[in-house]
DNA sequence: CAGGTAATCTGGACTTATTCCAAAACCTTC
DNA sequence: GAAGGTTTTGGAATAAGTCCAGATTACCTG
């Protein structure tokens, strides 16, 4: 009987073959960050990935932690948000989609694209090329 | 023969009128900074504030730059923009439009919020409320 | 397997935007 | 001009993120 992973979520080996498509080796840190993040669409800030990977057996440093998301960012396997002054959150959802990001309580929502009706982009400035477009409404709870 | 203002920009007198009408009372160093801000739309950090400020005669200390400027902002003088990381912008255009961020030279510009074709919000998270909505276009120099 | 080289990881120091604090300066009112 | 609230201020504190130089690990070749 095959074991699957131990929460839902990609098999690790299928988190290897997902670094190794982007052309990163699979070390052990590595392919502890990507499983955590790739067990479900989420937003994390690299203070929340350091506690959850060090949370069970083994260790990543924090240097490690900071390293590794970037890279994923540079390599497109997160996204990064920047919707809080005081952190960035990595994102594991990349498929197109836009951000509700509630100032109360810090939680950060997806929202499909597709109900979001926007027209091509506007003229940029000249010599420019857009790299990512990004929609966030924050909201309050209405009390 | 009446003495303008030095620069372009408002009057003396009508940013102390802008900052009485928000309820604000107009002290030297808040008069300064909004004067500075409200010459002409744009987009200022804090340190950028903090040095054009103290760069003529009087001063204003970095703790009262932070303060005012987040007052400022509770009251809709001013808007924040996040966009960077390291740092928040402060935007002395409040009315509606949205920015592009250059990625590689740090400016930030505005697009005229008409040019930008939005359906009405998504249904939001029950019990929340929209603050802010934004739109930011992320580009690179296009070498 | 062994040795060599490059890549990666790590603890801790460092940087820096922002906030905090308690004392000083300022304003307004009697 | 004393009282009392508000604002300012220098400097300390906080905390996200980066840097660094020395391990550790991974990979390659024979
Ligand atoms: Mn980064
Ligand atoms: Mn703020
Ligand atoms: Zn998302
Ligand atoms: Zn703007």
């Amino acid at each position: 009987m095959k074991k699957m992973s131990d929460k839902q979520g990609l098999s690790p080996d299928a988190v290897i073959d997902r670094l190794k498509a982007k052309g990163i080796s699979a070390t052990r840190q590595r392919v502890q960050i990507a499983e955590l993040l790739f067990a479900k669409p989420q937003h994390l800030s690299a203070d929340q990935v350091l506690e959850r990977v060090n949370r069970e057996d083994s260790t990543a440093s924090k240097a490690t932690i900071y390293n590794t998301l970037n890279l994923f960012a540079r390599k497109g396997l997160v996204r990064e948000v920047i919707v809080d002054p005081s952190k960035v959150f990595y994102d594991s959802n990349t498929s197109e989609h836009h951000h509700v990001y509630n100032l109360d309580s810090g939680v950060l929502t997806d929202i499909e694209f597709t109900s979001i009706n926007m027209a091509e982009l506007p003229p940029l400035p000249t010599g420019t090329t857009p790299v990512t477009v990004d929609l966030i409404i924050r909201v309050r709870e209405s009390s």
